[in-house]
This record gives structure tokens, C-alpha cells and sequence, in this order.
DNA sequence: TTGACATGTTATTCTTTTATAACATGATTG
DNA sequence: CAATCATGTTATAAAAGAATAACATGTCAA
């Protein structure tokens, strides 16, 4: 797999909600797949896994195998490799280029502020 | 939108190298549509075109109309809130963790080297 | 003002993802 | 060892994404 496949399938990996919500509950602890299950009540436990399977192809996601029980650890290296590659950089623009911006219109002064449902 | 959707569109947007490209080339610059269509060969106008839009609608690129040109500018803002949300934390962890995950035998240190398109 | 040019729009096709169902396996516990 | 439990596998349908074609619009420059 090239570098340029491993950034489409890990930010591919980030791009569904429902998988960054698995990286939330695991940030602090592995935890097994019925457990996860029985916290994403809204998701079929086959789409759990498939989304799984996503992360874990990214290199997201490590399994430990224990019993008839699999757990599933966080692994947040590639997501440095992503600040290293795509975050830094940009986000070192994102100052330069602020005038040229604005000159356009643009005032939107970044989006996330809190955590609101409720804008168009 | 809610924040959510966001991020959504935000991972989407980088999850195509295409439009990865798309953001390197307007990195020290804006470009015209014409002048992206004839560096990227490899795609039709219209794919560029429709790459483009996702990268709009994501916040990634400000458009700039000037007679009969489109400028495409980049706007590096919301990958500040990508790196306030998710990598920063992340990046945190991947430090955390690292014995945890070297106790399952992933030695992996990390993947991004140099630009190698010859692994598996 | 007219023809060339840069860009835009709509529709269509093909592929990939997402969600689910149905069935299968292998471990644990009484 | 037999029933149960946690997880895996394969197949299928619905939805979203990517690439292209054909046609449309608005601008510039002679």
C-alpha cells in the first residue's frame, strides 16, 4: 500500500460519524466488540463490525483476541502521521492566508466553537 | 449543519487523493479552474470540477469569480478545528498507549517515511 | 456583435459504502 | 458434552461517490 492509499483510508476511516464515535469509546480503554454494540443501540452489531473492519484497515483500530471475546484497541499513530503530513502544514497556513481570505468575504472565523446541532 | 456533519464533509473531502492534490496545488496560491485542469491531465474537466465542489462544500476552498475565471482559494481554516478536535487529542494518546499496544506485538513505528509507493 | 473561451449544469453510468439478514464457528459454563 | 454466548462470514439491497458526456451560459476581445 502506498503512503497516498494509507492517507485515503485513514481519512476515509474518519469520515463516518459512527466511526469516529467508536474511536471515542475506546480513546480511553480497549473495549470488546458486544460492548460497543451495546452502546451504538442505533447501529445493526453487523454494520459495527464492518465499521470496525474499516478502522482497523486504516491501522486505527488493533484486536486482541482473549477467549471467544475481542478487543479492540485504539491505535492513534497514523493520526500523527496525518498531523505530520496534512494538519501541521495547512494549519500553519491557515495564518498566511488569512487577509487574502477575508478580502473575498470570507469572515467566517472557524466553525467549532461548542458542540451545537442547530445551524443550517 | 451540525458540527458532525462537518466533520463529515471535512474527512470526506480529504478522503480522495485527488482532491488532496487539488489542495497542495492551491496551497501557495489560488488557481483558476483551467489551470488545475491542465495540471491534473489525468481527470476530466468535469471530475476536477465536481472534486472541487466537495472541497467547497467542505470549507476547504473559497471561490473567487473574476470575469469569466474561477479562483480557487484555499481556505485552510476548518483543518484548525480537524487539529483542535481530533488529531491534537489523538496525537496525545498515541503516546499513552504506546506500551499497551506493543504488549500485542504491533511494533509498527509508525508508517509515513518517505513517499514509497512499493509496500503491500 | 460575434466567435472563441472559461466555466457551469444536468443526466447517466459504474463503483464503492453502508446497513441488514441469515447462517456458521468456536469458546465457556453448567 | 450440550446449551449458550461472543464473534465471524457471506450475500444482498439501498445509498452515496466518482467519472464522463452533452449541452448551456456568460465574458472577453477583435
Amino acid at each position: 500500500m502506498s503512503t497516498e492509499d494509507k492517507f485515503d483510508a485513514l481519512f476515509k476511516a474518519l469520515g463516518h460519524r459512527a466511526r469516529r464515535r467508536i474511536l471515542d469509546l475506546i480513546k480511553d480503554g480497549p473495549q470488546t466488540t458486544g460492548t460497543l454494540c451495546a452502546t451504538l443501540t442505533d447501529l445493526d452489531r453487523c454494520t459495527v463490525m464492518q465499521h470496525l473492519s474499516v478502522l482497523e484497515k486504516a491501522g486505527l483500530v488493533v484486536v486482541e483476541r482473549r477467549g471467544r471475546e475481542r478487543w479492540n484497541h485504539l491505535d492513534a499513530l497514523p493520526i500523527h502521521d496525518v498531523q505530520n503530513r496534512w494538519i501541521g502544514p495547512y494549519a500553519a497556513q491557515a495564518i498566511t492566508m488569512l487577509g487574502d481570505l477575508e478580502r473575498l468575504g470570507k469572515t467566517d472565523a472557524s466553525l467549532v466553537k461548542a458542540d451545537d446541532n442547530s445551524e443550517t
